[in-house]
DNA sequence: GCCGTATGGTCAAGCAACTTGACGATAAAT
DNA sequence: ATTTATCGTCAAGTTGCTTGACCATACGGC
């Protein structure tokens, strides 16, 4: 029957690119879940590791944070309500403007954050050494160019 | 102050591995999504999409499913469940095993899932165009040797 | 053949990371 | 001065999982 076969060979697993990019970011996470988690910083998980690392050294505006990170103003909240209470940031009044709030990092969040990126660092080193530096080189330049990055870099 | 400057340089954004996989992952989803929705397959969701794929054209064992995709049987259940209801799955009892269930595409979902391979295909060819078959190639090479596929590809 | 244990599926509850909607307070525009 | 937009907040709902408790069936040793 040929409509059995048409379907056949349509349904027939695809290796796309989407598939190899969910392998590999899964891959990536679990290794850096287990790096903090040897460090005993289980609370940095990745949706808190994207806000640490937007609010930076200069601290930020809680609206600017979800536009830089494509969240909603309520997704922030949330996130930043968490990491206050574990007590890593911490929010204080906008000295320019009474409606909003800045978020700084505390010495514990800072100290959380440059914690995760040595393991960031760590296992960049250690995926650079084992497929080569030229291809390690080339796979961050080809995903550079297929996804431009929201934060401008 | 020195312990100042430290700081600074160690909590200094890192434009590192996963973040670009996850920017990737992210652009590509969105391309997914969009592609589906104009065909009107709103529900073939991320997550459904493994469950479909995975199960392909000969059907599987439920719990097969679970193992293949890396999720708990009961994360299986809950997606089959849906599956089954929305009219893209079918449970059958196993002829070989009375506490089994194989898990088969009707014919909606064959189609739903033949659908989604086109999608990935244009998704695929569209960026392979534009960042060169060459980079391309050594892009998913590149994936590929990093992180190794759970179905075994 | 019987029995303890492992396996396959199911039900229930809970959690993380979001979302949409409604709201008061302040700022900015007209 | 009044409308309009923006900033943060509260509340509730959704998705995609998780862990825990169960029952039915299969299997391996006795």
């Amino acid at each position: 029957m040929i409509v059995k076969k048409l379907d056949e060979n349509a349904i027939a697993a695809v290796d796309h690119l989407g598939w190899r990019l969910w392998c590999a970011a899964r891959l990536w996470k679990s290794e850096f879940d287990a790096g903090m988690a040897e460090r005993g910083l289980t609370w940095f998980t990745e949706a808190r590791s994207g806000v640490m690392q937007t609010v930076g050294a200069g601290g930020s505006r809680q609206s600017d944070l979800g536009e830089r990170l494509g969240l909603t103003k309520q997704a922030v909240q949330q996130l930043v309500d968490d990491l206050v209470e574990i007590g890593a940031l911490l929010r204080k009044p906008d000295p320019k403007d009474a409606r909003a709030k800045r978020v700084v990092l505390t010495r514990k969040g800072a100290a959380a954050l440059a914690a995760a990126n040595e393991v960031k660092r760590a296992i960049e080193a250690q995926h650079r050494e084992r497929i080569g530096p030229k291809a390690f080189e080339a796979l961050i330049a080809a995903l550079r160019s297929l996804a431009p990055d929201p934060r401008g870099h």
